[in-house]
DNA sequence: AGTATGACATATA
DNA sequence: ATATATGCCATAC
């Protein structure tokens, strides 16, 4: 397995317990700013009987990447609800991880930095 | 090698 | 809110 996958795989198992993140977060977080897709392409990879959190991993918008009413939809979904995320129409509103700090950037004029 | 596609993101209209 | 347009990266064909 490549490095990455591995930086992609521990990213999401750090997003914690009723948050939810972007791929593009999850990305940069792993270390891998730019490659968000490459996130949700390792997602598709995850080897059945490992514990990761894949369905706390959202568009930017907050909407489920999954086509409605899918299998994986639904059943992301359910996960969320169940860890007291809410869940409408698909998708959810993005808190503290994630836009926060990019909006903030943005009003203030602040130069990048973590 | 060139093209198409995807569990994406950002900007613009 | 929807619709294009680009940029992007890894695979598949």
């Amino acid at each position: 397995m490549k490095p990455e996958y591995r930086r992609i795989f521990r990213a999401v198992s750090d997003i914690p317990r009723g948050r939810v993140a972007s791929y593009g977060q999850v990305a940069a977080r792993a270390g891998l700013p730019g490659r968000a897709r490459m996130v949700g392409r390792v997602l598709g990879y995850r080897t059945p009987g490992m514990e990761l959190p894949w369905y706390r991993v959202l568009r930017a918008d907050g909407r489920i990447a999954f086509p409605p009413g899918s299998q994986g939809f639904r059943k992301q979904v359910e996960l969320l609800r169940r860890e007291g995320v809410e869940v409408r129409e698909g998708r959810v509103r993005m808190r503290d991880f994630g836009h926060a700090a990019d909006l903030d950037r943005q009003l203030w004029g602040m130069p990048d930095e973590e």
